[in-house]
DNA sequence: GGCGCGGTGTCGGCTAAGCAACAGAGGGGC
DNA sequence: GCCCCTCTGTTGCTTAGCCGACACCGCGCC
């Protein structure tokens, strides 16, 4: 099958079966989780969940961790799909629904998350950080005058600006959601724009 | 692919991917069916639903109606799955099952079976008693002891068995299920089983 | 009548999924 | 130590599924 490494920018025409198989162990691995953890957990039974052969998993993913990336990615990505309005443009209310997203995302991981997977809670909460930053990136890209400034390179006011989003969604949700998290948006959403102007 | 016609007896070792794709088409022709009715119901909706290609359904059904023909045995299959306490074996209490579970599934497709699908019945029925009449010949060949005696042949026997149950089950769904389906079984399994004898 | 349109059923060539077998890496048990 | 066991990745070779195209048919339209 030889693995396909079209990650450019093209991937329009996917072959059906490529994406039902991803499909399949994307859901078989969710289950799975959902029933027993992370911890334990082997290819074979997300392959046999999935009703897939094991050798066909290492066609599409190099190894258990590289699922897990994924489909915490695609969790995330479903939650901001249901959540944002406008589904591209940088406003002050997508990144605010943004910033609640992120909130509620991150608070639900501590009461969903089990003790024995608390490991795995550095990957999770790194790769809702890099999505942050992926969406934010094609927003700049989609509307490039409203960018901070010439001067900054995209990809530095993203990486600022997603981790600050991130950074301040995981506090709140580790402080036991002191304020709530519409104040906390309010806020953080004010210091993003606003920046350190006297 | 080959259409593959081992209709023998061995079928144990099916591909994976053949029983996916199968389960996936009667899954989204149960679908439909439940959406919108069999009526203007075509090839492509089908498959589409099933996320596989048009040409792979006419590699394992020769059309719609074959697929219509399985669905509902599969169906009959699964009620009676439930219902029957040991799997195999010519008793009185598995007749009396067989006769409950027919007279319920017949009852339902009056109720559930809409105008328009009326057409659809006797094919659905006429499917209902070849089940019955397989399930009896393999619980005959299981138990031989138990037949009615050596000069009656156990196909002619299932037959009049089968035929018996379904349409006593047939009768009692459209009579408005005057007495209660347990009395119909009681009657309906002493007749069968103590015959004609005065 | 002719014409387009959409669904059907079929076919050859390409591609992804299945399978069996393999070496290798842990991880107990004793 | 050594053995046994399970899981991991990997590799040819086989097989089922996808695609595009085709002829055919029924049906409405004009």
């Amino acid at each position: 099958m030889l693995v396909k490494e079209t990650t450019g920018k093209a991937e329009k025409r996917v072959d059906p079966r490529v994406r039902r198989t991803r499909e399949l162990i994307v859901r078989a691995f969710g289950e799975l989780v959902a029933e027993k953890g992370h911890t334990g957990l082997t290819v074979q039974e997300i392959a046999e969940r999935a009703t897939i052969n094991r050798a066909t998993f290492y066609a599409h993913f190099a190894d258990q961790y590289e699922l897990f990336d994924h489909a915490i990615s695609e969790a995330f990505r479903e939650e901001l799909r249901q959540r944002l309005p406008d589904p591209s443009g940088l406003t002050e209310e997508n990144l605010r629904a943004l910033i609640l997203a992120a909130c509620d995302y991150l608070a639900r991981l501590n009461t969903a998350c089990s003790r024995t997977d608390r490991q795995f809670r550095p990957i999770i909460e790194s790769r809702v950080q890099g999505e942050l930053y992926e969406l934010l990136l094609r927003w700049m890209e989609a509307t490039p005058e409203k960018t901070i400034g010439r001067q900054v390179r995209p990809e530095v006011t993203a990486s600022v600006v997603s981790w600050s989003i991130f950074g301040a969604a995981l506090d709140w949700s580790r402080n036991g959601a002191a304020p709530s998290s519409e104040e906390v948006a309010d806020h953080a959403l004010a210091a993003i724009v606003g920046g350190l102007r006297p």
